[in-house]
RNA sequence: GCCGGGGUGGCGGAAUGGGCAGACGCAAGGGACUUAAAAUCCCUCGGGCCGCAAGCCUGUGCGGGUUCGAGUCCCGCCCUCGGCACCA
C-alpha cells in the first residue's frame, strides 16, 4: 500500500544514520584527489537565516557531488563566534557574551543538521575558544616580529554605536558595516596589520584568479586603488625644504598655477604662521567631521598661506593655499593644482579667481583658459609646455618624467589607496591582543611560551568608558616578560576579521594542539578548491584572507598563495515587503490569509522586493519552512527558484512546487518499487522498444544534470532536467503487454536509479529512503556519479529546421548521419517549403548539419 | 561622474560556440475523479489575425548595423541594480 511521503521520518532517521556511520568524516588520503569545498562560516547570532540555508544547500550540493565523483571532500563547518552583537547582548539581556554565544551555537548547529548538510562535524572550530584564538595571538607575534604588526597614532573611523575602531574597509559610505550609523574620525594610539607590504602582490594577484566572478575582482582592484604618475618636488620662495606632490597628471605641470596642501599637513601650519585666518581655518578643518569634509559634495573651501612655491618647469612664482579637499592619507597630503585640466582645481579656482593655464589642447577644438567653462580632463597634445610641446598627453607623462628624473627634481611614482588594516578594538568579546607596556621594557610581546593570552571571564560589559577589559585589574596587571617588574597588558582586542582571515587553514588540522597549522595537512587540503558566500564580503574578508594567505606563505606555513581558487558569491534571498497604512511594515505572520493587517484588518500594501531581514519585517524563518515542508524541500527551493549567483525572490507558491516534485518522486517510486526491485535482466539499447525513449530520456538526464553542475553549477536548469525525467517517467506504464514486462522493469528500474542518483545531491533524505525501498543494502552516496553512454543518446532521427530566407517554415526529420546533401533536398522537396518557394528562384542553400537548412531565394 | 552586472510571457527563470525564443516551475483558465472540498491526473496558456482546422503576421528595453539567419555580435541611446567616488 502507497505510503504518504513523511518527510520528517524520512529526514530525521537518515540524520541519525549518518551520523552513527560518521558518514562525512574525512582524512588526508594521497590516493585521492582532494576536493576542498568551503562556505563561509556563520556568526552565531540566534538562529540560521535563509541567507545561510541558501549558502549552505548550495556548498552541499558541491560537496556531494564531488564525493559522488569519485573526490576526498573537505567540508567543514565552525562559528565565527567573536563580535559585538554577543556584547550587545550581554547588555541587553544580562547574559555573559559566552553563554549567549554558546546557546546560539548549539541551536545553530542543530538546525544545520535537520538540514541534512554533510559536514564533518568533527573538525567544529569556535573562534571564541582559547585553542583557536591561541593561534591568532601567535599569528599576531609571528606578524609582530616581521614587523607586520606595529603600533602607531592615526585617525582612525570611530563608531559611536559599537564604541569601537572600524577599519577602513568597515566602513561604508561613512557608515558602520554592522548598524549603518555615521562613523567619525578619532585619532587614537591603534595596532595595525601592515597589508600594504603585500599591495601589489594582491593587486596582481587578482589577475591568477580565474575562477572569481568579475565583480569581486573589480571592487578588490578598485579598493587597492593603484595609481601610476609621479612625484614632483616643488620648491619653495624661501629656501625651505620643498614640498612634495602626488600626480597622475605630470604632463599638466606647466599648467600648475597654484598649490594645496591637506590641512593636516605639517607645512600647512608652518607656512601659515602668524596669519590668524590660516590658523583659525586649519582649527576649523580639523575639527570639522571628515565624513562631511570629504565627501564629493561639499562645497570646495580654502585660505592661502602666504607663502609661494616655484613651479620647477616653468619657474614661475605660485601661491600655496590649503584646502579642504584635499586629503592627507592620499599621495603625499599636497597637489599641484592645475584648474585648466582638473574639475576640483577648476572650481577651486574659480571660486578665488586663481589663474588658469591651457596645457592641453585636444585634437579637434581649441581651448581658451579665459572661455572654459569645465576642466579639460581628457587626452590631448601640449600646449604651452616648452620643449615638451606638440607631444601627445600619454608620451609628455612619460617624458615628463625622465625630465624630472633626470634633473633630480622628481621622479615616477605609484600610489594605493590601501591603507594598513587596523585591528584595534575597544571591545570584550575578541581575542586579547597579546602585548605588555612595561615603564623599563616599552612594548613587550608575550612569549610564545605563556600562550594563549586568556579573555577572563568576570567582567563588567558596558558600552561606555573604554575597554571592558582595562577594567579588570587581574587581567591588566601582569609581570614584565623581560625585567619580571610590574607592568601591564594591551586591553583592546583584535578585530574578529582577524579569526576569519585563517580559519579555513585550520579547518585542515582543528585539533593540532601544538602549532597553528600541520603543514602537511594544510599542503593536503589547501587552497579551498571552491568557496561559497556572500557578495558582501567581496573587499572586507576576501582581501584580509588573502593577505594572510601570502603572510603564513612567507613564514614557511604554506606552499600556495592564493586561498581561494573559485569563488562563488551567492545572490541574496529576497521577498516582498507588506505595509499597513496604520501599522507600518508587517511580517507575514501579522497578516491574515485575505491579506489584511491582523491589527486594523487593513488591507495591505505590497511593497517592493527587498533583501530579508528583520527591520525590512520581510523575513521567512527556515524553521518554520522545516517543520512544514522538511530540508528536502527547502534546499530544492533555494537551488531551484534562481541561479546560485543571481538574487532568489522569495516564493511561498515556489516552495510548494518544490514539495509537490518531491512528492511525485516519491508516489513514483513508492508505487513501483515492489516491482522494482525484483531483478531485471539488462537488455542491449538496440533490442529496446517501449522503453526506448524512456531510456534515452534517462541518458539525457545525466548529461544535462552533470554538465549544468560542472558548468558554474546551475542548480536550476539540473533540477528542471530532473523534473522533465519524473515528467517522462509519469507517462510511462510499468506494467503492458506480458512479452513486454521485462523491458518495461529495465528500463523503468534504470530511469529510476538514475534519477535518485542524481537527486541525491540537492535531496540528499528521500533519495537515500527511496534507494533504499528499491532494494539496496547501501547508502546512495556509495554509489558513483553515472555516466550516460554516447550511442544512447545518439537518436537514430533528428529534427531539421528548414527556413525560407530565414524563417521558420518547415519541420522534417532525417536520419541522423543525413549529410549535407541529403538535409539540402529533403528540405528543397518538402511540399511545405515548396508552396513557399513558388514565384521564386533559390539563390543559396545554407546548411549546418543536424540542425537546420536556410533556404535564400531571390523574387523572379 | 567612473567601473561592473542586468533588462526575455501575468511571475521566477531557460535558450552552453549566431541556428526551432519561452525548457522547468509558479499563477491563471478548462476538464476528470469526488456528495463536496483538498490532493491527484489530463488539456490550454507571449500578443494579434483568420478560424472547423491547417495556417499567417508579430514578438527578447529603444534606434541603427553586420549576417542566409541576431535574445546572443557591433555602434548609439534609455532604464535598472550593485561597487567606488573631491583619490590628485
Amino acid at each position: 500500500m502507497a505510503k504518504p511521503y513523511n518527510f520528517k521520518t524520512i529526514e530525521t532517521k537518515w540524520q541519525r544514520i549518518w551520523e552513527e556511520r560518521d558518514a562525512f568524516r574525512v582524512t588526508e588520503d594521497p590516493g585521492q584527489p582532494k576536493y576542498y569545498c568551503l562556505e563561509m562560516y556563520p556568526y552565531p547570532s540566534g538562529k540560521i537565516h535563509m541567507g545561510h540555508l541558501r549558502n549552505y544547500s548550495i556548498g552541499d550540493v558541491v560537496a556531494r557531488y564531488f564525493r559522488m565523483r569519485g573526490y576526498n571532500v573537505l567540508h567543514p563547518m565552525g562559528w565565527d563566534s567573536f563580535g559585538l552583537p554577543a556584547e550587545n547582548a550581554a547588555i541587553e539581556h544580562g547574559l555573559h557574551p559566552a553563554t549567549w554565544t554558546y546557546d546560539n551555537i548549539a541551536y545553530m548547529r542543530e538546525q544545520l543538521k535537520r538540514m541534512g548538510f554533510s559536514y564533518d562535524w568533527g573538525r567544529e572550530i569556535t573562534c571564541s575558544e582559547p585553542d583557536y584564538y591561541r593561534w591568532n595571538q601567535w599569528l599576531f607575534l609571528k606578524m609582530y616580529e616581521k614587523g607586520l604588526a606595529y603600533k602607531k597614532p592615526a585617525f582612525v573611523n570611530w563608531c559611536e554605536e559599537c564604541q569601537t575602531v572600524l577599519a577602513n574597509e568597515q566602513v561604508e559610505g561613512g557608515r558602520c558595516w554592522r548598524d549603518e550609523s555615521e562613523v567619525i574620525q578619532k585619532e587614537l594610539e591603534q595596532w595595525f596589520f601592515k597589508i600594504t607590504a603585500y599591495t601589489e602582490e594582491l593587486l596582481e594577484g587578482v589577475d591568477q584568479l580565474p575562477g572569481w566572478p568579475d565583480r569581486v575582482k573589480t571592487m578588490q582592484r578598485n579598493w587597492i586603488g593603484k595609481s601610476v604618475g609621479a612625484e614632483v618636488n616643488f620648491p619653495l620662495v624661501n629656501g625651505e625644504s620643498p614640498i612634495t606632490i602626488f600626480t597622475t597628471r605630470q604632463d599638466t605641470l606647466f599648467g600648475a598655477t597654484f598649490m594645496v596642501l591637506a590641512p593636516e599637513h605639517p607645512l600647512a601650519l608652518q607656512l601659515g604662521e602668524g596669519k590668524a585666518d590660516v590658523q583659525a581655518f586649519i582649527k576649523r578643518m580639523r575639527a570639522e567631521d571628515r565624513v562631511v569634509r570629504t565627501a564629493a559634495d561639499t562645497e570646495k573651501e580654502g585660505v592661502f598661506t602666504g607663502a609661494y612655491a616655484i613651479n620647477p618647469l616653468t619657474e614661475e612664482k605660485i601661491p600655496i593655499w590649503v584646502a579642504n579637499f584635499v586629503l592627507l592619507e592620499y599621495g603625499t597630503g599636497a597637489i599641484m593644482a592645475v584648474p585648466a585640466h582638473d574639475q576640483r582645481d577648476f572650481e577651486f579656482a574659480k571660486k578665488y579667481h586663481l589663474p588658469l593655464r591651457v596645457v592641453i589642447q585636444p585634437e579637434e577644438e581649441g581651448l581658451a583658459a579665459e572661455a572654459l567653462a569645465k576642466a579639460y580632463e581628457d587626452e590631448g597634445v601640449m600646449v604651452n609646455s616648452g620643449p615638451f610641446n606638440s607631444l601627445p598627453s600619454p608620451e609628455g607623462r612619460e617624458a615628463v618624467v625622465r625630465f624630472l628624473e633626470e634633473r633630480g627634481i622628481g621622479k615616477g611614482a605609484v600610489n594605493y589607496r590601501l591603507r594598513d588594516w587596523g585591528i584595534s578594538r575597544q571591545r570584550y568579546w575578541g581575542t586579547p591582543i597579546p602585548i605588555i607596556y612595561c615603564d623599563q621594557c616599552g612594548t613587550v610581546p608575550v612569549p610564545y611560551d605563556d600562550l594563549p593570552v586568556l579573555l577572563p571571564k568576570d567582567v563588567e560589559i558596558s558600552m561606555k568608558g573604554g575597554s571592558p577589559l582595562a577594567k579588570v585589574e587581574s587581567f591588566v596587571n601582569v609581570w614584565c616578560p623581560t625585567c619580571r617588574g610590574p607592568a601591564r597588558r594591551e586591553t583592546d582586542t583584535m578585530d574578529t576579521f582577524v579569526d576569519s582571515s585563517w580559519y579555513f587553514l585550520r579547518f585542515c588540522n582543528p585539533h593540532a594542539r601544538d602549532r597553528a597549522v600541520d603543514e602537511p595537512k594544510v599542503a593536503y587540503w589547501m587552497p579551498v578548491d571552491q568557496y561559497i558566500g556572500g557578495i558582501e564580503h567581496a573587499v572586507l574578508h576576501l582581501l584580509y584572507a588573502r593577505f594572510f594567505t601570502k603572510v603564513v606563505r612567507d613564514l614557511g606555513l604554506v606552499p600556495h598563495s592564493e586561498p581561494f581558487v573559485n569563488l562563488l558569491t551567492q545572490g541574496m534571498v529576497c521577498k516582498e515587503t507588506y505595509r499597513c497604512p496604520t501599522h507600518g511594515l508587517r511580517f507575514p505572520q501579522e497578516i491574515d490569509p485575505q491579506g489584511r493587517c491582523t491589527e486594523c484588518a487593513h488591507p495591505v500594501e505590497i511593497g517592493r522586493t527587498e533583501k530579508m531581514s528583520k527591520s525590512r519585517k520581510n523575513v521567512v524563518d527556515p524553521d518554520d519552512l522545516l517543520k512544514r515542508y522538511g530540508a528536502d524541500t527547502a534546499r530544492l527551493f533555494s537551488l531551484f527558484a534562481a541561479p546560485p549567483e543571481k538574487d532568489l525572490e522569495w516564493s511561498d507558491k515556489g516552495v510548494e512546487g518544490a514539495f509537490r516534485f518531491l512528492n511525485r518522486v516519491y508516489r513514483l517510486v513508492d508505487s513501483w518499487a515492489d516491482e522494482l526491485s525484483r531483478p531485471a535482466a539488462p537488455i542491449s539499447f538496440n533490442d529496446l522498444t517501449v522503453g526506448r525513449a524512456v531510456h534515452q530520456k534517462a541518458h539525457l538526464t545525466i548529461k544535462k544534470v552533470t554538465e549544468d553542475l560542472d558548468r558554474d553549477f546551475h542548480f536550476n536548469t539540473a533540477i528542471a532536467a530532473l523534473m522533465e525525467l519524473v515528467n517522462v517517467l509519469g507517462q510511462f506504464e510499468l506494467r503492458g503487454d506480458p512479452a513486454e514486462e521485462a523491458e518495461r522493469r529495465y528500463v523503468a528500474r534504470f530511469a529510476v536509479e538514475t534519477l535518485l542518483v542524481l537527486l541525491a545531491p540537492f535531496a540528499p533524505h528521500v533519495a537515500e529512503e527511496l534507494w533504499e525501498r528499491l532494494g539496496h543494502g547501501s547508502s546512495i552516496f556509495e554509489e558513483s556519479w553515472p555516466v550516460y553512454d554516447a550511442t544512447v543518446i545518439e537518436r537514430e532521427e533528428i529534427l531539421v529546421v528548414v527556413q525560407v530566407d530565414g524563417k521558420l517554415r518547415s519541420r522534417i526529420f532525417l536520419p541522423a548521419h543525413a549529410g549535407e546533401d541529403e538535409l539540402r533536398t529533403a528540405a528543397l522537396e518538402d511540399s511545405r517549403v515548396q508552396t513557399w518557394l513558388q514565384d521564386k528562384q533559390v539563390k543559396r542553400v545554407v546548411v549546418v548539419p543536424k540542425k537546420l537548412v536556410n533556404i535564400v531565394t531571390a523574387r523572379l
